[in-house]
DNA sequence: TAATAACTTAACCAAATGGATAAGCATTTA
DNA sequence: TAAATGCTTATCCATTTGGTTAAGTTATTA
């Protein structure tokens, strides 16, 4: 589904749907229940709950009246992973800014 | 400057952004080197720019005509760290849509 | 000193986003 | 079977976003 790591970036860049990710880490709950916190519409809040799903992060499965949400552990893993894999790129430019400004002084 | 978590992510929620991290991670750059690869006129590039900086993912430092930028390690560090103390919670929900499917049935 | 290079500011625009309300539809419950 | 619950669909709206062009400013270079 989510073939961009950007995708899966911007739905988490938004309160209401970082807040679900983070809710449904504790375990999976239904669309009433990880809207009840938000102070909007329930149109509004499932809007949000699609762009989680389309970008891999949650999944969902209607029993009856009811619709499940559950959080997609592998792109949790995948995000985690990226910036395992990026770690020591950016611990070695730790001091670039601090050399940069020593080398070329301030003004 | 960025209390917020899901600014960060909305930063890095758009695929010239975090193209423009990807290289920084590479080494410090000019905005025109940054701007290269990317098919648009420079003041939409620099808004770019200013996003990340504003989320606190890179720095910039003026030295005549030139602007260079820098990654900004600790941003990317508490994300890393985000998600490093969250992996525990994901991989404890790993089974959960199938253990629910299995319990509940398909239908 | 004239031209060029590297941005920067300002004004504008179309499309996407995040919200609302109203109405509809299954599924439980009384 | 009537009412309530838990969404879902449709339509609409203001604001934000991501882009444009034009013009300006501050270094460098010829």
């Amino acid at each position: 589904m989510d073939k961009h790591l950007y995708h899966t970036f911007h739905a988490l860049g938004d309160a209401t749907r970082l807040a679900v990710v983070e809710q449904l880490l504790k375990g999976p709950a239904s669309v009433s229940e990880l809207a009840g916190p938000h102070d909007m519409a329930l149109p509004a809040f499932t809007k949000h709950l699609r762009v989680l799903e389309g970008a891999g992060l949650i999944s969902s499965q209607k029993k009856g009246r009811v619709r499940t949400c559950f959080i997609q552990a592998p792109t949790m893993c995948d995000l985690h992973e990226w910036f395992a894999l990026r770690q020591r790129m950016w611990e070695a430019r730790l001091d670039n800014l601090a050399a940069y400004v020593e080398d070329n002084g301030k003004g």
